[in-house]
DNA sequence: AGTAAAAGGTTTTTT
DNA sequence: ACCTTTTACT
C-alpha cells in the first residue's frame, strides 16, 4: 500500500506515527479521522494536504474547511513547509461561511441571489428582527415578548438544526412558548425583508450553498474540487453535513476530522450525530483513530480523562502519552473573585520568571464577563493581555456606525444601514428617518436611480441642529462614491467619513474621543483591502479579535497573556493553562441544567479547557461571588467546585488562596460576610 | 408629532 | 451593563 521507498521519505511523513501515516496516505474515498485532544490532528491534516499537492493534485482543486480563518491559514502554512517545490497557496481554505460567500459571489444567480449582496452578522440580524417586530406591532401590545436577540437565536437554531419552529421553542426556548404564532409571522417577514434589501445572514450562506448544489449550476460547483477536507467535524450542523454530502457524494474524496468528546457548539445547531453517523452515511468509509497525545503531561491527561470517563462516549478511545511525568494539576480554592485574580496574576508572573513567555500561557473561562475582575488586576499590575471571545471590536456601536455608512455605499438597498446612519444625526429619530427614506425611494423611482444618488444631491428640510451634520453626511457619502471610474480605496473612504462622526459622536457617546480614535484603527485595517465590498464582507465573516484590550509596559512589547472563552480556545494549546470560575453554576452553567444533553455539553466544555494545557494546569474556584441581578443590591452566595471535577479529585493537588484563618471550615456557619453592609442594607430596605 | 431623557427588566457560548 | 418601554419636553 505504501510505495514510498525508505531512501526518500517525504517530509510530510517524517515523524508521524502509524495511525497518522494511515490518515495521510489514505487514497480515494471517504475518510473519518477520530482525533483525540492533542493527537496531532493539525499536523496530520496539513501533511495530508501536502501529500495531495506533492502527488500532483492541483492546489486549487482542494477544499479545506476549518472552524476559523486562522485555523485554515495555520494549516496551509504548515502544509507549505512540508513540500519543497510546489506551492500550496492556492488551496481553497476557510470556514464554511467564507467559502459559501466566495462561491455565491460567482454562482449566486443560479439560486436567485443578486449581485453585490451584503452579508449581515448576528447582531444585524437581531436589529432586523427588532424592526420587523415593531412593524408588526408586537412591541407594545404584547407583554414580555422575547428580546430581538432571542428571536434571532430561535430563528438561527431552527434553521441550522432543521427542526420545526414549535419543536425548537419547546425544547430550547420554553419560556416563549406563548409567542410561537407571532414568531412564525416575524420569521416570514424577516425572510422577505432580507430579499428586499439584498442581504443574506450567516445561515443563508449555508442554505444557498446547499441550494446551489441542487441547482443547474450544481454540477459546475461539484466539479471544482477533487478533494474536500473538513476540520472540527463534530461541530458542524445539519446544513453543513448536507453540503458535504451533496458536494462529494457518498463515495467521494471527503476527509473529515474531529473528536466527539470535544463537541461544544450544539447551541449553534451543531450535531454530534454528524460524526457519529459518518460511517453509516458514507458506506465504505475508512476510520482512523488517533489516540496518542503529544501535548499534555500524564498528570494532566489523567485528570481530563477522569472528567470525561463519567460520560458515555460513542467512539471509544483511550488517550495515552509518552511524555515524562509533570506536576499535578492544582485545584485552587479561592476566597473570592479578588483572590482568584491575585492568584492568577501571581502564577502568571511566576511562570514568566521561570521562562514561559506570556503568550504560552492562557486563562480560560465559560463566559466573556468572567474575566472582568481579572482584567482589572492584570492592568493594575501591568501584565499585557489579549482577550478572545466576549465583546468584539465589531460589536461596538461606533464601529457599527461607520461600517453602516460603508454598507450604504456598497448596497444602497441596505435598510438596516440607512436607519442607523440617518439616526446618528442629532434631532432625527425613527419617524423622520422613515419619512426621509420613503421620500428618497419615491424620487429614485421617478429618476430611475438609486436612493443614494438622490440622497447626496437632494435638499431636505430638517431641524436646525441637524442641518450641518446632514450636509456633511451628504457631501461625505458623495465623495466616497467618487466617479464611475475612480472610487477611493476603503481606507480613504473611512477617513472622509470621520468629520461627520466628529459632528455626531459628541452627542451620542460620552467617550467620543476614544471612539473617534478607534475609527483610525479601522481605517488602518481597511487599508489592507483593495475594495470596500471585500473589506465589508471579510470583516463580517472573520471579525478581528478586540484591539483595545492591550495594556502593559513597553518592555514586554509583543508578549501578552491569552484570555479566552473556552469556546474560542478550541484548537489552542499553551504550556500553562488556568481555568477560572470553575464553580458549579458556571461550569455547568445554570442555564444548561434543564436537559441531559446540555449538561453533557458542559462537561465536554470543561474537558476542552483542561486538555489545552501542556505542562501546567490549575483550576480556580472562587468560593464567594456576587450576583449582580439588579444593580441595586449585590447578593453574595457560596459556590462549590464544578460537579464534573468530582471524579477527578484524586488527580488534583488542593490549594487554598486568600481564605482567612478563622473562616476555614466553618463557611456554612457564617452569618454575614460584611456585617456593616448588611446593617446598612437593612436600613435602606 | 417626534425626540431625548429616565425608568424598568434581564437566560451563556459564535460563524 | 444593556436594551426596551415610559414619560417629559420641544
Amino acid at each position: 500500500m505504501f510505495d514510498v521507498s525508505q531512501s526518500e521519505v517525504p517530509s510530510w511523513l517524517e515523524g508521524l506515527n502509524d495511525r497518522q501515516r494511515a490518515a495521510v496516505l489514505h487514497g480515494d474515498g471517504p475518510l473519518l479521522v477520530i482525533a483525540g485532544a492533542g493527537s496531532g490532528k493539525t499536523r496530520t491534516l496539513a501533511s495530508r494536504v501536502a501529500r495531495l499537492v506533492d502527488e500532483g493534485v492541483p492546489a486549487d482543486r482542494i477544499l479545506l474547511l476549518t472552524f476559523t480563518r486562522r485555523a485554515a491559514a495555520e494549516m496551509l502554512r504548515r502544509s507549505s513547509a512540508l513540500i519543497s517545490n510546489r506551492s500550496v497557496g492556492r488551496v481553497w481554505g476557510g470556514t464554511f461561511h467564507a467559502v459559501a460567500n466566495r462561491l455565491l459571489r460567482q454562482y449566486g444567480a443560479a439560486v436567485g441571489l443578486q449581485d453585490g449582496f451584503t452579508v449581515i452578522d448576528q447582531a444585524d440580524a437581531a436589529s432586523l428582527f427588532g424592526m420587523i417586530r415593531t412593524d408588526l406591532g408586537y412591541s407594545g401590545a404584547t407583554r414580555r415578548f422575547p428580546k430581538k436577540e432571542t428571536i434571532a437565536a430561535i430563528y438561527s437554531r431552527t434553521v441550522n438544526a432543521r427542526t420545526p419552529l414549535t419543536e425548537t421553542v419547546e425544547e430550547r426556548f420554553p419560556w416563549v412558548i406563548d409567542h410561537v404564532d407571532a414568531l412564525r409571522e416575524i420569521f416570514r417577514g424577516y425572510t422577505a425583508r432580507k430579499k428586499d434589501h439584498n442581504v443574506v445572514d450567516y445561515d443563508d450562506l449555508l442554505l444557498y450553498w446547499n441550494a446551489l448544489l441542487g441547482s443547474p449550476a450544481g454540477g459546475t460547483v461539484r466539479g471544482l474540487f477533487d478533494h474536500v477536507l473538513v476540520d472540527e467535524y463534530q461541530d458542524t450542523n445539519r446544513s453543513q453535513a448536507e453540503i458535504l454530502r451533496s458536494l462529494c457524494g457518498t463515495d467521494g474524496n471527503l476527509t473529515v476530522v474531529g473528536d466527539d468528546a470535544q463537541a461544544i457548539y450544539s447551541f449553534r445547531g451543531a450535531t454530534v450525530e454528524n460524526i457519529l453517523e459518518f460511517p453509516d452515511s458514507y458506506e465504505g468509509a475508512t476510520v482512523v483513530t488517533l489516540e496518542q497525545n503529544y501535548r499534555s503531561t500524564p498528570q494532566i491527561l489523567a485528570t481530563a480523562n477522569a472528567v470525561m470517563d463519567a460520560s458515555p462516549e460513542m467512539f471509544p478511545k483511550a488517550l495515552w502519552t509518552e511524555r515524562a511525568a509533570g506536576r499535578m494539576p492544582e485545584l485552587v480554592t479561592c476566597y473570592d473573585e479578588a483572590s482568584q485574580a491575585t492568584f492568577v496574576a501571581d502564577r502568571v508572573l511566576e511562570h514568566f520568571e521561570a521562562g514561559t513567555p506570556l503568550r504560552d500561557q492562557a486563562v480560560l473561562f465559560r463566559t466573556g464577563h468572567h474575566s472582568a475582575g481579572l482584567e482589572i488586576e492584570l492592568s493594575r499590575r501591568n501584565i499585557p493581555f489579549i482577550k478572545y471571545g466576549g465583546l468584539r471590536f465589531l460589536e461596538a456601536a461606533h464601529i457599527k456606525d461607520l461600517l453602516s455608512m460603508l454598507r450604504i455605499l456598497d448596497n444602497p438597498r441596505d435598510e438596516l444601514a440607512w436607519n442607523r446612519v440617518i439616526q446618528m444625526i442629532p434631532g432625527i429619530g425613527p419617524a423622520t428617518t422613515m419619512k426621509l427614506l420613503d421620500h428618497l425611494d419615491g424620487e429614485a423611482a421617478d429618476a430611475r436611480s438609486d436612493r443614494l444618488a438622490v440622497f447626496v444631491t437632494g435638499r431636505f428640510p430638517v431641524v436646525a441642529e441637524a442641518r450641518r451634520p446632514m450636509e456633511e453626511l451628504q457631501a461625505a457619502l458623495g465623495d466616497c462614491r467618487g466617479s464611475e471610474t475612480a472610487e477611493p480605496g476603503p481606507a480613504e473612504q473611512i477617513e472622509r467619513l470621520i468629520p461627520f462622526c466628529v459632528l455626531t459622536f459628541e452627542r451620542a457617546y460620552d467617550d467620543s474621543t476614544a471612539r473617534l480614535a478607534d475609527l483610525g484603527q479601522l481605517a488602518a485595517l481597511a487599508s489592507e483591502y483593495r475594495t470596500r465590498s471585500r473589506f465589508l464582507t471579510e470583516i463580517t465573516l472573520d471579525p478581528p479579535a478586540s484591539t483595545s484590550d492591550l495594556a502593559g509596559p513597553p518592555h514586554l512589547d509583543d508578549d501578552y497573556l491569552i484570555l479566552s472563552t473556552i469556546h474560542s480556545a478550541k484548537g489552542g494549546e499553551w504550556r500553562s493553562v488556568v481555568v477560572i470560575h470553575a464553580a458549579d453554576g458556571n461550569i455547568p452553567s445554570d442555564m444548561a441544567l434543564s436537559d441531559a444533553a446540555g449538561l453533557e455539553e458542559e462537561r465536554r466544555l470543561l474537558y476542552v479547557a483542561l486538555t489545552r494545557a501542556k505542562d501546567h494546569l490549575a483550576v480556580a474556584v472562587p468560593q464567594r461571588f456576587y450576583h449582580k441581578r439588579f444593580a441595586a443590591s449585590p447578593q453574595h452566595s457560596y459556590a462549590l467546585p464544578s460537579r464534573f471535577l468530582d471524579p477527578a479529585m484524586e488527580h488534583f493537588e488542593a490549594v487554598s488562596v486568600g481564605i482567612p484563618q478563622h473562616d476555614e471550615g466553618q463557611l456554612t456557619d457564617t452569618i454575614g460576610e460584611d456585617p456593616v453592609a448588611d446593617v446598612l442594607e437593612d436600613l435602606w430596605r
